[in-house]
DNA sequence: GAGCACTGC
C-alpha cells in the first residue's frame, strides 16, 4: 500500500506550487508591462510624431529592443529550475555564486525541514498525542457552526443614495462605446458646469461636494480653463493639486487626452522628483506638497487665476496649510479663485471657514453597495474577518473579496490560516487565490493583485488602508470591513511618536465600503455592530495637523513670511503646545533667533525637503568635511523602514544580508552609508538588491533623494569635500549638532536606556531592526533620528557617539552641571562610584519669547 | 530578543 498523504504534505506540495506560480507569473507580469509601454510607445508615435523629442524617440527604440531580446532569450532559455529562478539570487556566471546558491539551497533546505517538523508536530499536538496525522479528506466535512459564524443582519443599508442606480448603469455601458467628447458630456458633472462657472464668477471661493464617480478632478480645471479661454485670455495657469504622486499623473494623462494634446505640453503636472510640464501648460496638476514648498521658492502667483484644492476633504497635512496661505492670499488677490472639491461630510465644515462660501452638490455615479453589520460586537475581529471570507466564498455568487485589516503582521497571520482552512475544505469550493496587498510588498507582488482571476476562481486579497485611497482594484463586488486601522500619533512633550490600531472613521467605513462597488453593484460587511457605527464612530478622521510633529512645517511657514502662528487661521487650529515645542526646538537649532525671527541658517534648513534636524546636520557636515557620508545617510534615512524585504522562510538570508553591510562603530547610519555606497558601486544594480534582499524600488527612490540633496547643497553653498574615507569622528559630530535633543545612555541594566534631557522617567529601548541591538554591541551613548511606541518605546536608527561631543556641540543645551554629571554618570557605567545620580533636568533653561 | 498604517516635500 503506498504511504498515505498528509495535510503536511500537501501544505508543502502547496508551498512549493505557489512559489513556482509566482515566478512565472511575476516574469509574465514583467513582460506583459513592457509589451503595453511599447504598444503605447507606437500609438504616441503616430499620434505625436512631430512634437517628440530626439531624446523620447530613442528611448521608445530602446524599450523596443529590450522587448524583441526578452522575447528573444525565453524562447531560449526555457530551462530554469524553479528553485534557482526562485533564489535569482546572481546576476553573473562567477563560479563564487554558484557555490553560494548551493549553499542557499542547502540552508534553504534545512529550513523547510525545520518548519515542516514543526508543522508535524503541531498537528500530533492537535490530535491529542495521537500518532499520524489526521486525514482532512475522510473526516473534515465544512459546515458552518453557528456558534462560531457570524451572523449580519438587516436586508442592508444603502450605502449609495442616489436614486438613479439602474440609469447609472446603463450610462456606464454606453459611456464605453462613445467617443471621448461624448464621455465628457455625459459624466454626471456636466449638467452643473454653468452652476460652478457662474458661482465662481461671483464668488472667490466654491466648495464642490461631489461624490466619486462624478468626473470632477479631470472636469474642473477644464470647464474653468474653458471658461477664461472664452474670455480671451490664453496665459492664466489654473492649478489642480492632489494628495497623491499617482493621482497626479493619471489624471494629468488623462486630461491632455481629452485634451487632445501631448502630456506635458498644455496639460502637464509637477511632483518631486518630476516636472512635466513647460512655459505654454495651463492645467497644471500638482501633489500638495509640491505647491506648498513652491511659496517658498516662488511666492508669487501672479499667472495663476485658479487653484482646485481636491481631496481637501482627506486634510493632508499639506492641503490644510495651503488652505489657510490661500485664505490669507484671497485679501489681495481678488481675481483669485479658489475650488474646494470635497466629499459630501465635510462640506459644510470648509464654508464655514471660507466665511460662508457656496456649496454645489453634484451627485456621484457609482453603483449600489448593500452593508450588512454584525449582529453583536466580535472580540477577534481577524477570525472573524477569516470566517466571513469563507462564509462568502461558500456561498456568494461570483466576484472578488477586499478584507480590510491593519498591518502587515495580521495580514500574513490571515493568510496563513485562509491557506490551510483551504487546504481542508479541498474540492468543496472552488478556487480561492489569497493576495497580501500592504505598501513595502514588493512592487512586482503588488501587481499581482491586478490580474484577473481565472475562470471559475476567486480572488481574495487581504489589505491594510492602502487599498481605501491609494489603489483601486476593479472587480472588487465583496468588502470586509475590520473597522479598525493604524494611525499615527505624535505627542510633542514625550516626543514621542505612537502607532497604535484604532477605530476608523465613518468617513472611512464608507470610503472602504466603496470599493465594491467600481464595476457593478457590490456589499460590504462589516464586522461591528450598526449600533456602533452610528454611535461610537467618529464622523470623519482627525486632520493630520493635529496628529503631526509640526517642527518643520513651523519653520516653512516663518520662512514664508507668516510670523504669528498662534493667530494663523488654521481650519483645524494646532494646540499652542504643539507649536511651541516646534518653536523651541528651532530655536535650539539656531534656525529662529530669540525673537522668533528666522537666521541665516533657518533660511537655509528651509531649503531641504528634510526634517529641520538633518538639515542642520548637513550645515555642519560640510563644515566638517564629511558631507558626502551624511548626505548618504539622510538619504537613507527617511526611507529606512522599506529597505529590506523579509519574506518569512526566508528569515535567515536576509539576517545574514543584513550583517554583510554591518560597518563597527557606527551603529545603524555605518549600515545606511555602507548599503548606498554598495549600490553606487554596482551602478544600481537591482538584480545586486535582490540578491542582498534590499528593495529595489526603495533604493531607487534613496537614489533620487541623494541626486536632489546633493543639488540642493550646491544652491544653499555647500560643497562636498574630496573624495576619501569616511571621518567616522566628523560624522558623528554632524549628527550630533542636529540630533543632541535625541540623546540617550545606557541604563544600569545594560539593555535599556535612558534620554540623557528631558523625559527623565522614560525608559527607552533599541529597536530590533537596528544593527546594534545585539546585547555585545549596544554602545553607552547614542542618539536617535526616531522615537516610537509599539510594545515598547524603541529608538529607530542609532548612532553611537561620545558623551563629550554633546557639550562640545550643543553647551546652549547641555549645561555646565550636566558636563560633571555625565561625567560621573560614564564612571558609574563602568562599575564604580556612586550609584543613582540622576542625570537631566536642571530646571535652569532659557525660555524663549514666542 | 522581537517589529515596520499611509502619504508627501
Amino acid at each position: 500500500m503506498p504511504p498515505k498523504r498528509n495535510a503536511t504534505d500537501d501544505l508543502s506540495d502547496l508551498r512549493q506550487r505557489s512559489r513556482y506560480d509566482y515566478l512565472q507569473k511575476r516574469e509574465a507580469l514583467k513582460l506583459a508591462e513592457l509589451q503595453k509601454d511599447v504598444e503605447e510607445d507606437e500609438k504616441e508615435r503616430e499620434r505625436f510624431g512631430d512634437q517628440l523629442s530626439k531624446r523620447e524617440l530613442a528611448e521608445m527604440d530602446k524599450r523596443k529592443m529590450t522587448l524583441r531580446l526578452t522575447l528573444e532569450r525565453n524562447q531560449i532559455d526555457d530551462t530554469n529550475s524553479g528553485f534557482f529562478m526562485l533564489d535569482s539570487t546572481m546576476t553573473t556566471d562567477k563560479s563564487e555564486a554558484l557555490t553560494k546558491r548551493h549553499k542557499d539551497k542547502d540552508a534553504f533546505k534545512s529550513e523547510v525541514q525545520l518548519w515542516e517538523d514543526e508543522q508535524t508536530a503541531k498537528a500530533k499536538a492537535a490530535q491529542g498525542g495521537q500518532n499520524g496525522v489526521r486525514e482532512p479528506e475522510d473526516e473534515y466535512e465544512f459546515v458552518f457552526d453557528p456558534s462560531t459564524s457570524i451572523n449580519f443582519v438587516g436586508d442592508g443599508v444603502n450605502y449609495d443614495p442616489s436614486k438613479q442606480q439602474l440609469q447609472a448603469q446603463l450610462d456606464a455601458a454606453e459611456q464605453r462605446a462613445k467617443s471621448i467628447a461624448d464621455v465628457r458630456t455625459s459624466l454626471p458633472i456636466h449638467k452643473y458646469k454653468e452652476t460652478i462657472i457662474n458661482s465662481m464668477i461671483s464668488e472667490q471661493v466654491v466648495i464642490v461636494c461631489a461624490e466619486t464617480g462624478s468626473g470632477k478632478s479631470s472636469q474642473l480645471p477644464q470647464y474653468v480653463l474653458e471658461h477664461y479661454e472664452s474670455q480671451g485670455d490664453h496665459e492664466s495657469i489654473i492649478l489642480c493639486t492632489q494628495p497623491r504622486r499617482v493621482a497626479a499623473i493619471s489624471l494629468a494623462t488623462r486630461v491632455a487626452e481629452e485634451h487632445g494634446s501631448r502630456l506635458g505640453q498644455t496639460v502637464g503636472y509637477t511632483i518631486r522628483f518630476e516636472d512635466r510640464t513647460n512655459e505654454k501648460t495651463r492645467i497644471k496638476y500638482m501633489t500638495d506638497g509640491t505647491l506648498l514648498r513652491q511659496f517658498l521658492t516662488s511666492p508669487d502667483l501672479d499667472k495663476i487665476r485658479a487653484i482646485v484644492l481636491d481631496e481637501a476633504h482627506e486634510r493632508t497635512l499639506a492641503t490644510d496649510i495651503l488652505m489657510a496661505l490661500l485664505k490669507d492670499v484671497m485679501k489681495y488677490r481678488t481675481d483669485l479663485r479658489i475650488l474646494v472639491s470635497s466629499a459630501t461630510m465635510d462640506a459644510q465644515s470648509f464654508s464655514s471657514y471660507y466665511s460662508g462660501a457656496p456649496i454645489l452638490w453634484v451627485p456621484g455615479r457609482s453603483y449600489p453597495i448593500t452593508s450588512y453589520f454584525a449582529s453583536q460586537p466580535e472580540a477577534n475581529y481577524l477570525q472573524a474577518s477569516i470566517t466571513t471570507v469563507f462564509q462568502i466564498h461558500a456561498s456568494a455568487a461570483d466576484g472578488d473579496i477586499l478584507v480590510f485589516l491593519t498591518g502587515q503582521d495580521e495580514i500574513e497571520v490571515a493568510l496563513q490560516s485562509i491557506e490551510e482552512t483551504k487546504l481542508k475544505l479541498g474540492n468543496r469550493v472552488k478556487e480561492l487565490i489569497v493576495l497580501p496587498l500592504y505598501s513595502s510588498l514588493p512592487q512586482e507582488e503588488q501587481g499581482l493583485i491586478f490580474r484577473p482571476a481565472p475562470e471559475g476562481a476567486r480572488k481574495c486579497i487581504l489589505a491594510t488602508n492602502i487599498a481605501e485611497t491609494s489603489l483601486t482594484i476593479d472587480g472588487i463586488r465583496y468588502v470586509v470591513d475590520c473597522g479598525y486601522s493604524k494611525e499615527n500619533s505624535y505627542n510633542n512633550t514625550t516626543r514621542l511618536e505612537q502607532l497604535s490600531v484604532v477605530p476608523i472613521s465613518r468617513a472611512s467605513a464608507n470610503q472602504r465600503a466603496g470599493r465594491a462597488g467600481r464595476t457593478g453593484p457590490g456589499s460590504c460587511f462589516r464586522l461591528y455592530t450598526q449600533y456602533s457605527f452610528q454611535n461610537e464612530l467618529a464622523e470623519t478622521s482627525e486632520p493630520e495637523i493635529l496628529r503631526v510633529n509640526l517642527t518643520s512645517t513651523v519653520l516653512l511657514l516663518k520662512s514664508i513670511g507668516v510670523n504669528d502662528l498662534l493667530n494663523f487661521e488654521f481650519m483645524s487650529p494646532p494646540a499652542p503646545e504643539s507649536i511651541a515645542s516646534s518653536l523651541e526646538t528651532l530655536y535650539c537649532l539656531g534656525a529662529l533667533d530669540s525673537r522668533g525671527v528666522v537666521t541665516r541658517v533657518g533660511r537655509s534648513l528651509a531649503q531641504f525637503p528634510l526634517p529641520a534636524e538633518q538639515g542642520k546636520c548637513l550645515l555642519k557636515a560640510s563644515e566638517l568635511g564629511c558631507l558626502r557620508p551624511v548626505i548618504k545617510i539622510i538619504s537613507m534615512l527617511g526611507e529606512a523602514n522599506a529597505l529590506f524585504f523579509a519574506p518569512k522562510d526566508k528569515k535567515l538570508h536576509v539576517d545574514a544580508a543584513r550583517r554583510r553591510f554591518y560597518v563597527n562603530g557606527l551603529g545603524d547610519y555605518g549600515a545606511y552609508e555602507r548599503i548606498y555606497s554598495s549600490w553606487v558601486e554596482t551602478e544600481y544594480d537591482t538584480m545586486w538588491a535582490k540578491q542582498e534582499f534590499l528593495q529595489a524600488k526603495t533604493l531607487a527612490r534613496v537614489r533620487n533623494v541623494h541626486e536632489q540633496l546633493e543639488k540642493l547643497c550646491e544652491q544653499v553653498g555647500l560643497v562636498p569635500e574630496d573624495e576619501g574615507e569616511l571621518d567616522p569622528v566628523a560624522v558623528k559630530k554632524a549628527f550630533v549638532s542636529g540630533y543632541f535633543a535625541n540623546s540617550a545612555r545606557m541604563a544600569r541594566d545594560g539593555q535599556s536606556y535612558r534620554p540623557v534631557k528631558g523625559a527623565n522617567s522614560t525608559t527607552v529601548w533599541i529597536h530590533p531592526s537596528s544593527w546594534v541591538h545585539e546585547p555585545t554591541e549596544r554602545p553607552k551613548w547614542l542618539i536617535y533620528s526616531e522615537l516610537v511606541l509599539t510594545s515598547k518605546e524603541f529608538m529607530r536608527s542609532v548612532l553611537p557617539i561620545e558623551p563629550e561631543m554633546l557639550t562640545e556641540l550643543a553647551p546652549f543645551y547641555f549645561k555646565e552641571g550636566d558636563i560633571e554629571k555625565l561625567g560621573m554618570d560614564k564612571k558609574v557605567g563602568k562599575g564604580k562610584g556612586k550609584v543613582g545620580v540622576d542625570v537631566g533636568t536642571t530646571g535652569t533653561e532659557k525660555r524663549m519669547p514666542v
